[in-house]
DNA sequence: GCGATACTAAGTCAAATGCCTTATCATTCA
DNA sequence: TGAATGATAAGGCATTTGACTTAGTATCGC
């Protein structure tokens, strides 16, 4: 059985790799083929391709076959599901110490 | 040598894992010893403190021995760098969209 | 059809992960 | 002082990861 299993495993474990990343970033400006992904990273293709099977099955891009072609996109969804729980918990941090900053000035003022 | 050495690649892959990210979301309420952090999970002591460690090495929380307890805590700026990072990509993707949208209403409209 | 192009499958390998147990160190408190 | 508590060190083991090479499939263009 695999370590990652949930969607949000699956999501930061795909982003855990700048190669990952890199893909991310460049199919946020629209979709691309799987050789034109590939061409900046000094890697095998199989190597590569694996990097997007991983993006695949975290569900953060889907890709469809074109003639000989695989084209990949984004999909906003499930890398929205990883960017929610990130901005949750950083608003409960923040909002803890305001909590706790305005407590100190009660404090201080009484 | 690890696979992941930059900082976002650490902290992506600390927040691959569900305990981790219970560890995370707990820690924004407040700082909290390494013991009351463990109980939750069925898990031996060592193999707790190993997802700790990795936290600490990622930056996204700090620890500080008091007594014979660990007290640790979050630290917000290193998870800012990663919620940023998600946020910017999420813009892009967005604004691509748009741009994309309203191409597709002039090409409609004229 | 035939060669070139674009992937994909299969197998290898070193290293990392995640869990465990046992043993040890450090601190507190009766 | 000496036992209990909280954490850490050390080592073991199955699985996963990330890279490679070699070989195969499917499509396109001549």
């Amino acid at each position: 059985m695999p370590y990652h299993s949930a969607p949000l495993d699956l999501a930061f474990h795909a982003l855990s790799d700048p190669t990952r990343r890199a893909v991310i970033s460049r199919l946020a400006e629209g979709e691309a083929s799987v050789s034109t992904l590939a061409a900046p990273f000094g890697m095998a293709l199989p190597s590569f391709a694996q990097h997007l099977r991983v993006l695949e099955e975290s569900g953060l891009i889907a890709s469809e076959k074109r003639g000989r072609s695989r084209w990949c996109r984004l999909v906003p969804a499930r890398f929205a599901e990883a960017a929610d729980w990130m901005e949750a918990e950083r608003r409960r941090a923040a909002e803890r110490l305001d909590r706790l900053e305005s407590y100190l000035a009660k404090t201080e003022e009484g």
